[in-house]
DNA sequence: AAATAATACTTGAGTTGTAAAGTATATTTG
DNA sequence: CAAATATACTTTACAACTCAAGTATTATTT
């Protein structure tokens, strides 16, 4: 096979077991914790953010969604209480997004249900290859 | 690091990293041949099929997606001449999809598209970590 | 300082998918 | 062999996005 063939199928693989992946896992978290994959995906990034607090525009970019899919999602998980709005007294033009305890506490309880459907999915990829797995992928 | 947490990772690079390369080639798809990502795929699970004809459950089986999906996904196909219906002669609940020359020859170029797409995207990885990598995604 | 441009969002219209119900045909079972 | 069940789709209603245009605010230029 020739190389340029092969790096088409590490697209077409990422993308069919991508969908795998997710749909098992959002379909898993929606039915424990009422969240789907990306909903938990934001509580993720925040969770990772200085002061757990991010503009929009950040969440956007670190989940390759648009501003306006963020402006979506963010309205029911706001609802819900797992989100505040947090001003920017610099910048009236930002409305900064911070996790509430709420939303860390159902962060906490959907990461574990996360990590074990992961492992599940994931049970033909032992340790040592799960390490090459994740740098393969941090190297796109 | 825990290995749950690791394997939780991966699921969530996964989801990352797939979303970046997909929009990107289904971008360029579209710009330069008028098809999308989803499209491709349709295209080349029939490609690999034998007498290059499925129904259409094993498309959405093939493509981790719903019937439902893929009788919207091939209409505007058929419109465009892509694929065409192929009745099965013992099942009449059956509607078989066959790829037309002309599909044949888009999905040719398209090839040709998301080769050269997926080789600057990957450009990162040598191609024995490609080999490895292309492992672990089938070993999901 | 006023005009222009850029940024951070939100909104409206359209696309792509799903789940559940509906239709038609085939298979199994009492 | 008729009735119940299963299969292969399609359709309807809805969810989760995107793009492009709109709004408000800030930064830059002249």
């Amino acid at each position: 096979m020739s190389d340029t063939a092969k790096y088409a199928d590490i697209s077409k693989s990422l993308w069919l077991n991508s969908a795998r992946v997710s749909k098992h896992l959002d379909s898993s978290l929606g039915a424990i914790h009422g969240i789907g994959l990306t909903e938990y995906m934001v509580l993720d990034s925040l969770m990772c953010a200085p002061n757990q607090a991010l503009r929009r525009i950040d969440i956007a970019e670190a989940l390759a969604r648009t501003a306006s899919g963020i402006t979506r999602i963010l309205l029911p998980m706001e609802k819900l209480g797992l989100v505040c709005k947090d001003i920017n007294q610099r910048d009236a033009r930002v409305s900064l997004v911070k996790i509430t305890p709420v939303g860390q506490e159902l962060f906490q309880h959907a990461t574990t249900t996360l990590e074990a459907k992961s492992v599940a999915l994931l049970k033909n990829i032992d340790s040592k290859s799960a390490d090459k797995f994740i740098a393969l992928l941090n190297s796109i």
